[in-house]
DNA sequence: ATGAATTTTCAACATATTTTAACCGCCACC
DNA sequence: GGTGGCGGTTAAAATATGTTGAAAATTCAT
């Protein structure tokens, strides 16, 4: 589970709820606060976990610039300040205080979601994509391969056939198709090359090697069981 | 060490002694006045060491205020102003006069060292963020590199090559990428001078040159292990 | 502007790694 | 029980990178 948490801060209920549900389907863990004061307080306490925070300005108690201050006297969380139409004018004085973005009401979801991960994508390394094969991770970034939690060494072709292997995750796949995908399309030997690699590659997955089948008349095809 | 030195100017002993410890031990250097003429004397005599005036404002002889005037007749020395709770009116007066910043009475340690550290990052090139990748520092703005706490020379390509790879930590890069980034994109050479230049930067890097890795068929990747 | 010094590029060779082809023996399927 | 397809192995061929040194280009100082 991805230990990214967003703090949503805004005194309305359903804007709040609003945002959690569409976080929450991008796999975001959400903390909230119905007003400024409960929001330094959230934050003081999950600080570590708080990789974002969403900030509402109009609120009781301590509006969102206050909140934005008393945060950032000692914190360089990423905020995103939701606005009212008609605050724009304060943007400078925001930005000078540190505001990563601004969104302002009514915003459509897409918009929110698209910018909370561009934010966070700059600022959250961890959120680099690795996808996990049943304990075989693959880091297309670093294009590394990891077997249960060891990092394996493999060369391009290794790695491009079994990438794509991966990808196409439970598809049996034609020695042809395989050709055509990892090998330029322009080359022309034995398709039997192909075996070589795979029993390279059924190697040093060691013990998870046997996901990858072999579709006898066909080819192969990578499966979890 | 740092030559970076905070003036303090408190007519209480006390309270001078609990800033005093807080910033030394942050490594910064301290000069105490206790009273107004003492703090425009002491700045005089050692205007070029003094990065930052923690100034109070209700003091004996010649207040807060009137310090502030007298040193930003001919100083931008960032000022911050100590004021004790209900002094707030005077925020306003106070910025056109210059000061950087207020701290209020009683404030937590915690939060004076933020506010100091905040202001000193942006007002003193000298305490500018060095990134360390594992021993290897770099300085955009001084365009320099240090590793393990030894400059090393770099040429432009060598440190501009070496700069896109820390850049892009944990991330394989082709070499077309590397050469359009690092090079011109009009370019048009062979992309093995890349390598030569991988050679001389993993030379210097010495026993850190192993954090540069080659990816076979693809290009470099700097990674940290 | 001129020559010196440095940097950058390139070419050639040395090494290392990857890819491929070829062969063998086994096993699954008919 | 034959047979064609597959896995395993090996070594040669192909490719990529490391290394070196010198030419070309650029920068710098005079």
């Amino acid at each position: 589970m991805s230990d990214i948490t967003v703090l949503v801060v805004d005194d309305e209920v359903r804007m709040r709820k609003l945002i959690k549900d569409f976080l929450i389907k991008k796999g975001y863990g959400i903390l909230e606060a119905g007003d400024g004061e409960e929001a330094l307080t959230v934050f003081e306490e999950n600080r570590n976990k708080i990789k974002l925070i969403l900030l509402d300005v109009m609120m009781p108690k301590l509006d969102g610039w206050s909140v934005l201050r008393q945060i950032r006297q000692d914190s360089k969380v990423p905020i995103i300040m939701l606005t009212a139409r008609g605050e724009e004018q304060d943007e400078l004085f925001g930005f000078e205080l540190g505001v990563d973005e601004y969104i302002s009401k009514p915003f459509s979801p897409k918009i929110l979601v698209a910018r909370v991960e561009a934010i966070l994508k700059r600022t959250s390394p961890e959120l680099k994509e690795l996808k996990d094969y049943g304990g075989i991770v693959i880091d297309p970034e670093g294009r590394t391969v990891t077997v249960d939690s060891k990092q394996i060494e493999m060369s391009l072709r290794e790695y491009e056939l079994l990438k794509y292997l991966l990808d196409n995750e439970g598809i049996a796949l034609s020695r042809d198709k395989i050709l055509n995908n990892v090998w330029n399309y322009d080359y022309y030997g034995d398709s039997r090359t192909i075996d070589s690699h795979i029993k390279k590659i059924r190697h040093k997955l060691g013990k998870r090697g046997k996901y990858i089948q072999t579709i006898r008349g066909i080819g192969y095809k990578f499966e979890i069981k």
